[in-house]
DNA sequence: AGATTAATCTACTATATAGTTATACAAAGA
DNA sequence: TCTTTGTATAACTATATAGTAGATTAATCT
């Protein structure tokens, strides 16, 4: 009865292109509008190259648009959608975390009884 | 203004459990219902080390949960979340398709004319 | 045309990890 | 206790890919 692999595959590809750090700082920088890779570069940090090289796997997933302007290229948001899927994961680690300080709390609670 | 990496990193690190196919077929099959180590086995045709990996990986990653029962191990889902994760994506891509096969009627409807 | 700047591409290295085989371990029954 | 069964682990191979350095291409300016 389980899915046949063929339809979870394109799932778990979006996934990868999502589960690299520097490709979300990469996308965080392009959430407050678009930018060229330099300025990505400099806002991140990253290497040149690194850079260009995750920027064209998110172009490739779709994620983010590239536009030639002049000498520099800019990149954009194509997918908004992903920063809800970051936020909902994110949002899932903080309730997790919040949980495991309150049972910590708990178990303080019965050391000192 | 970019977001501290910190911050990313276990966004990013959840993401990389769930951008593997054989860990998303051993959900899949989990959906169902609790499972032994076996069960998963025959019902994703992988291999019975490789699963136990995949298993133990799903469970630190708190997924999935862990409960021994006599000799063999019962596996179950712990994070419902995850689907809900997942048809996100897929419909996203699915919905990608449509437009794509629309496109693609659009430029035929062209090249007739 | 030559120089400059921005981005991409081409190796290359290093690392992580999926999958496999063989082994070890733990629980239940003979 | 010895065996059997189910799961986990260890060691290994193969592969994928992040990051980097250097070459390359493309557009703008003098």
């Amino acid at each position: 009865m389980a899915l046949p692999p063929s339809a979870l595959a394109p799932v778990a590809d979006y996934f990868k292109v999502l589960s690299e750090l520097s490709r979300l700082q990469v996308l965080c920088s392009l959430k407050s509008g678009s930018k060229n890779v330099t300025e990505i570069i400099e806002e991140t940090g990253l290497g040149q190259a690194n850079v260009s090289k995750h920027l064209k796997i998110l172009a490739q997933a779709g994620i983010v648009s590239r536009t030639p302007q002049g000498v520099s290229v800019y990149y954009e948001i194509a997918e908004p959608f992903i920063f809800d899927l970051c936020e909902l994961v994110g949002d899932r680690l903080s309730l997790r975390l919040e949980e495991q300080s309150q049972q910590l709390k708990q178990l303080e609670g019965l050391r000192r009884a």
